[in-house]
RNA sequence: GUGAUUGUAGCUCAGUAGGUUAGAGCGCCAGAUUGUGGCUCUGGAGGCCGCCGGUUCGAGUCCGGUCUUUCACCCCA
């Protein structure tokens, strides 16, 4: 048989996995830096907590797993034979892969309430799975990276998220635009314009702005029967590039005033903002496509890259409402990891000590100076340093062309000579120069490569 | 889920209007070089042409299905 592997999945190599660990752990120490904790949740959920908090879209690509044993003795019979797989699903499947961290994470809260701090501040970076159609940097298996805090509204953990964004993007040379705005602003925009009810149309076609322009948006509006005197409005509005602007715009709204104060105080606690290349903005078409949000809302956006969104988040006033645990409020973002990954890719954005650490090869000639070999080998690796033998005396050309294969930077000959005198020969396989230097100086040397 | 698109050696790709034994470059292996990788030269291995079925005397090539890839929509990270 030939092996494959499922739809929208990968595997990775070692140089991607130094790469992604590399991306991983740069995210993963800003937001303990910022005292995040981490928790972990089962890959598995049972089915009842994901369904029906997606949408009738999420519901769709939510991978669910096959009972186990004689699952069609429970089965739904009416559902089989009237071929209604919906229907049928319930009976045949009680559980389901994790679709995105955040609905698990509430759940998480609910559970163990008691236990856990409160503000509780946790991030948590693990793969999630969607059935959706896999395209260039879309995939069924993929790994989020989000920091969320709940139990608090101040604004003052929005102001550390943006931080979080700014340190995460410096750190990695990625610059990028963090794009602000407020859901209640846009509630506003509805009220104001006078269809209260259609806010979540309104959003989803304002959130398209970027990819199908005003033209487009003004389109989709009115197919998604907004009135033609309403998109004016609407487009007025937006029009607005500062909060000083949107005020008078908004004036006597009730909701468009709480928005534009939550963002002045954002504003006000990151002023001055002190970025190394990073930029802020206010922007009124920042829409994001989820309903639950409704506070501020957060996009990044690379500056140098046609790539989507590298991540987003927002507030939300009542995560754990559906698990029975009503008001609890709650900020996080969320890390596109896998697309930032491609941007840094294509830039070559990734380090040298993203890769392979071995720094050091020994080579032996015949079977009593492999034994001895290894011994020297032991002791370098006592020293920390990352080293290996080559498994057999075997001709030079090939234990060098391995060296070479791994990009070693470091072989070490050991010979007979070598092995009288206690001289080892280390070859330098980037200069192609060969020294001779006691155990102890070779040790030295190695650890003061940084490679 | 809708409409397209891709699949030939490990990789990138040729393959002419259906016609013997399917090619190239790179990579891989061996030797030139018994204690020296990369460069060079010489030789070699490696393909159910994605899979199943159909048309045909004959299919990598045409048709249908299926899986996969990529793209646009939908949605989203």
């Amino acid at each position: 048989m030939k092996p494959s592997i499922p739809k929208g999945t990968r595997d990775f190599s070692p140089e991607q996995v130094y790469k992604r660990n590399y991306l991983f752990d740069a995210i993963k120490s800003v937001f303990i830096k910022y005292g995040y904790q981490p928790i972990e949740t089962p890959v598995m959920e049972n089915l009842s907590t994901l369904t029906g908090k997606y949408g009738e879209e999420g519901d769709r690509l939510l991978f669910k797993v096959l009972n186990n044993g004689d699952y069609l003795a429970e089965a739904d019979t009416s559902a089989l034979d009237a071929r209604d797989s919906r229907r049928l699903t319930a009976s045949i499947s009680k559980r389901g892969l994790r679709y995105d961290l955040t609905v698990p994470f509430a759940r998480f809260v609910v559970m163990h309430l008691n236990e856990i701090p409160m503000p509780f501040k946790r991030y948590q970076i693990q793969p999630v799975w969607r059935g959706d159609r896999p395209a260039k940097g879309r995939y069924q298996e993929f790994f989020q990276c989000d920091a969320d805090v709940v139990g608090s509204e101040s604004l003052v953990y929005e102001a550390e998220l943006v931080q979080i964004y700014d340190e995460v993007f410096a750190r990695l040379g990625l610059p990028v635009t963090i794009k602000v705005n407020n859901r209640k602003v846009l509630a506003a925009i509805a009220e104001v314009a006078g269809i209260p009810d259609q806010l979540t149309s309104m959003t989803v076609a304002i959130d398209k702005l970027d990819k199908i322009g005003q033209e487009g948006v003004r389109k989709e509006m009115a197919e998604r029967g907004i009135p033609e005197s309403a998109v004016a409005k609407i487009e007025q509005i937006l029009e607005a590039k500062t909060l000083e602007t949107l005020e008078v715009l908004l004036a006597g709204n009730a909701s468009g005033e709480k928005g534009i104060a939550e963002l002045r105080t954002l504003f006000a606690y990151l002023d001055p903002w002190a970025s190394s290349g990073n930029s802020l903005e206010f922007d009124p078409t920042l829409a994001r496509g989820l309903n639950y949000y409704t506070g501020c809302i957060f996009e990044v956006q690379g500056k140098a890259v046609q790539m989507g969104s590298l991540g987003g988040g927002g507030r939300y006033d009542n995560l754990t409402g559906v698990f029975g645990l009503p008001d609890v409020p709650g900020v996080g973002i969320s890390f596109g990891a896998e697309r930032i990954y491609d941007v840094m890719e294509e830039q070559g954005l990734f380090p040298s000590e993203a890769s392979d650490q071995l720094k050091l090869l020994f080579a032996a000639f015949d079977e009593q100076t492999h034994q001895f070999a290894f011994r020297l080998l032991t002791e370098v690796r006592k020293a920390g340093i990352c080293a290996e033998i080559y498994p057999d005396p075997v001709k030079l050309k090939k234990q060098l062309k391995y060296a070479n294969d791994r990009s070693v930077p470091f072989v070490a000959l050991i010979g007979d000579s070598e092995m009288q005198t206690g001289q080892i020969a280390l070859k330098d396989m980037v200069q192609g120069t060969q020294e001779s230097l006691t155990l102890d100086a070779l040790i030295e040397k190695m650890k003061s490569q940084t490679r």
